[in-house]
DNA sequence: TTCAGTTGGTATACGATGTATATGAAATGC
DNA sequence: GCATTTCATATACATCGTATACCAACTGAA
C-alpha cells in the first residue's frame, strides 16, 4: 500500500457497513448497521459526507435506485465497495487486528 | 459512552501501541511498534501531536525519564494510558470488532 | 387534488484529527 | 568544543468527522 492513503477510522466504519449490508446498503441501512453493532449513534449527514468521500477515492460506487410503494417511499441511492474499495478494508482491517493481537488488557490503565 | 467521544484512527493507534510497550512507551518507540505491527511508516511529528491531543482529553499521561549513559541518550518522555484511557480503548477495540465479526470476504468487491 | 406526514438525500460550514516540514535541545565521543 | 546521535517541539495545513439546515419524492386521507 502506497503510503497516505491509509483509511480515516469513520471511512472504515462505513466501508465496513457496506460489506455486511451487501445489496440493501443506502444512507438509513449504513447508519443502523453501525448504530446496531457499535452503539454510536452518528449523524446521518456524516455518513453521506464520508460515501461521497470514498465514492471519489473510488473506494466505492453508487446507483440510484426504483422507488418503493411504500409510504414516503422515494428512490434510494445504493452503495457498494469496487474491488479497489475491498482490497483497502481489507489492509485496513489487517493492520488493526495486528495492533490489538497479543494485548493483555489486565495489565492496562 | 456519552456522545461525541469516539477515538479517530489515529489516536486509537497510539492508544494500542501504549498498551503492548507499557513501560517503555516514548516517542520513538511507539512509532516502531506501529510500523512493525501494521507496516504504516508514521511520521514522528504526527506521533507526538497525537499524544498531546490524547494528554488534553486525560486518555494518557507522560513524565519524563532520566538520560541514560549512551551516545546521544537524552531524556525520553514516557508515556502510559491512564484508567480512562484504557476504558476508551476497550470500548474502542469493541466496537471494531463488533463491525468486523462476521464478515465475508468472499462476497465482497 | 392538495397537503400533512414519512422516507430518504443534499449542501455547507466548521471544528477535530492526521500529516509533513522544520527546528530545537540534550547527551556522547573524539 | 564541535560533530553526531537521540529525542522532542512548533507550526502549518490538508483531510476527516460532525452538526445544522434544507430539499425532494412518495403515500394517504381530507
Amino acid at each position: 500500500m502506497p503510503k497516505g492513503d491509509a483509511l480515516g477510522g469513520f471511512e472504515q466504519l462505513v466501508l465496513l457497513a457496506l460489506a455486511h449490508l451487501g445489496d440493501n446498503a443506502y444512507g438509513v441501512t449504513i447508519r443502523q448497521e453501525i448504530a446496531a453493532r457499535t452503539g454510536r449513534d452518528v449523524n446521518i449527514g456524516a455518513v453521506y459526507a464520508t460515501l461521497d468521500r470514498l465514492e471519489a477515492k473510488s473506494l466505492t460506487r453508487s446507483r440510484t435506485g426504483e422507488p418503493t410503494a411504500l409510504r414516503g417511499g422515494r428512490a434510494k441511492r445504493y452503495f457498494e465497495l469496487t474491488a479497489e474499495g475491498a482490497r483497502a478494508l481489507e489492509e485496513s482491517v489487517r493492520a488493526i487486528e495486528s495492533m490489538i493481537r497479543g494485548l493483555n488488557w489486565g495489565e492496562l490503565g
